[in-house]
RNA sequence: GCGCCCAUAGCUCAGUUGGAUAGAGCGACGGAUUGCGGAUCCGUAGGCCGGAGGUUCAAGUCCUCUUGGGCGCACCA
């Protein structure tokens, strides 16, 4: 017996029963739309709901109801039936009725949900976790911020987004790696190195300027400090030429180091951290470029090498070799994605910041270039974070170097409400990020309103420990005991958790999760506040312990894909 | 000038990828506790989905135009 996602059950049923309809020849469907079964938007449409009436009938030109009543007579045959066709009990469905214009509602019985119910208590902390991506292998890019300084507040989404992105993969089935890509060559670099080398100059008493384009951040300084602390003067009267490859490389280390701590202390661990100066010293980018130039796809004009970009949808071609001689960064962009698709992934995803949007259109054709299908990488653009104190908004400027550090928020709120707060909303919308509401103690700030949920449960089942209760498990407990339309609405919500991990992975939206966390634990505190759970009918403190406990279990299920801890006591 | 994102309740935002009577939180107002955590709950008010056309059985959702905001448009990174 199937026994679950209700979903799986009506696509059955449908699907049998069309294929009934079109064998009898009571209907000529020549051409079958996708059935498509949905969780119904409100009660009275039933539990789950199909428009395949509708799509075959637009497709045959025939009347929507005069179709769904052909579908929904079949349906009440087989539920009939005494063969044993189905493979679920037809008691599972209560009624089926046609609604609108077309509509066809399912409405489920209780003994379906109470079944269902089980599968939490099975599958424990694996709950929510399904086949989805079939192991298929998929990469995550994100963060990437060059190492000239440390992570702001933007990288922190990106690092939120790209983290608990991965988590929720990982849960739907696919084979996840977390990779981020060091911009360790260039012309920013090469700045680092100066800034520092000045800082480190001005420090030991000379007299020069610091120049409009260098990095201004104290860090600098403190780098430079470090390195008079190491080597003293030496650097002093050493020609550019070796003074320049030590400070620079000497800088980026240190800061590298701070982003790795930083995100760590986030809560980020990344499996893979890939160089861009890897990709020159084994020749790859060159290797790449000689490759494009074989097929046509790159030319040498004005004394520079260019991609035939515009080939592929992006406006304009582009510079890969500029006149000087020096690769263009889009170069090394070629290279390393080419790099990671020779790395065997089925999908891989950029996350970027939204300013680098004008970007998207040249990687996607890169990627035609290269022989894929343009959708095997996805890019989601996060968009600008602003960051607040109730209503009053903080500055934050990256060119002065004065800017607020993911560290510094992380260290003021904590690395839960830092996550849960940059995934609150939709990546491609702007988001102010209240430090005042992150640090809140009440239901205001939805963390803690969230937490609560779970911490209020552990403390239900230690007052029942408290009084003797031995924590039952299902096999002893009668969940028909649980009758009241608010548990109903619980235990269909802790249900439509594994369909939720699925949304978020099949939309790359990982926003989703701390809607759904909101929704479910007020759910379960305003069913707690109606009903109490313990009490003196011994049958149904059982009952309601199971659904406590599930529902605790879709929560810290949940938090732990949003990497945030799922407190006993707070 | 061209391109991308956004515009939905007073505020901040969701909206099941085209479905049925558009939702939540906050804020405002009014209520709830001899018992499991009041760090909670309930109720009320609040809408021309920025505007105008179009596509179809059906549009907040898709197309065109338009208004306002954000961000990009280098042989920069």
């Amino acid at each position: 017996m199937k026994v679950g996602v209700g979903k799986e059950i009506i696509t059955e049923i449908l699907t049998l029963s069309i294929k009934m309809i079109k064998a009898d020849k009571v209907l000529d469907i020549t051409d079958l739309p996708p059935i498509i079964v949905e969780r119904s938007r409100d009660e009275k449409f039933g539990d789950f709901s199909t428009n395949i009436a509708m799509t075959i009938a637009s497709i045959e030109r025939k009347k929507p109801r005069l179709i769904a009543d052909i579908i929904v007579e079949n349906i009440h045959n087989s539920l009939k039936s005494e063969d044993e066709i189905l493979s679920f009990p037809s008691s599972y469905i209560d009624k089926i009725e046609i609604a609108g214009p077309g509509f066809i509602n399912f409405f489920m019985s209780r003994r379906f949900w109470l079944d269902s119910l089980k599968i939490v208590e099975d599958q424990g902390s694996e709950y929510g976790s399904s086949s989805l991506g079939n192991n298929r292998r998929i990469q995550i890019e994100f963060v990437s911020a060059n190492p000239t300084g440390p992570l702001h507040i933007g990288h922190g989404r990106g690092a939120a987004v790209g983290d608990i992105l991965a988590n929720i993969m990982k849960k739907a089935g696919y084979i996840v790696e977390k990779e981020y890509y060091i911009n360790d060559v260039g012309t920013q670099m090469t700045i680092l190195g100066k800034s520092t080398l000045i800082r480190y100059q001005q420090l030991l008493g000379r007299d020069i300027p610091f120049p409009e384009d260098g990095y201004k951040g104290d860090y600098i300084n403190d780098i430079a400090k470090d390195i008079i602390a190491k080597k003293g003067e030496y650097f002093m009267d050493q020609p550019e030429g070796v003074s320049l490859p030590f400070f620079t490389e000497f800088a980026s280390k240190i800061i590298l180091d701070g982003i790795k701590k930083d995100l760590e202390d986030f809560g980020v661990k990344f499996d893979n951290w890939f160089s861009e100066k890897g990709l020159y010293d084994i020749g790859e980018v060159d290797e790449v470029i000689g490759r494009l130039k074989e097929k046509g796809l790159a030319y040498e004009k004005d004394n520079a090498v260019w991609l035939r970009s515009s080939m592929f949808g992006d406006e304009k071609d582009r510079v890969l070799i500029r006149g000087n001689g020096q690769h263009t960064y889009f170069a090394s962009d070629i290279a390393y994605h080419w790099d990671k698709f020779k790395r065997d992934f089925d999908q891989v995803i950029d996350i970027w910041g939204a300013d680098h949007h004008g970007y998207v259109p040249r990687m996607k054709a890169i990627v035609e270039a290269m022989g894929y299908h343009k959708d095997a990488l996805k890019t989601i653009l996060v968009q600008l974070v602003n960051l607040k104190r109730g209503n009053e908004q903080i500055a934050m400027s990256t060119r002065e170097g004065k800017f607020t550090t993911l560290s510094e928020v992380v260290r003021e709120v904590g690395k839960d409400a830092a996550r849960f707060f940059f995934l609150m909303r939709s990546s491609d919308s702007h988001l102010d990020f209240d430090l005042d509401l992150a640090r809140k103690e009440s239901k205001e700030n939805p963390v803690y309103y969230v937490q609560y949920a779970h911490a209020r449960i552990s403390s239900i089942f230690r007052v029942a420990r408290e009084k003797g209760i031995d924590i039952p498990t299902g096999e002893e407990v009668d969940l028909d005991l649980l009758k009241s339309p608010e548990e109903m609405t619980l235990i269909k919500e802790i249900l439509s958790f594994p369909e939720l991990v699925e949304k978020c992975a099949i939309y790359l939206e990982p926003h989703r999760l701390t809607y759904y966390l909101q929704d479910l634990a007020s759910i379960f505190h305003n069913c707690y506040n109606k009903y109490r759970v313990i009490s003196e009918d011994r049958k149904l403190t059982n009952a309601r312990l199971i659904l406590v406990k599930s529902i605790g279990t879709v929560l810290k299920n949940a938090l732990l894909l949003l990497g945030i801890s799922a407190p006993e006591k707070m």
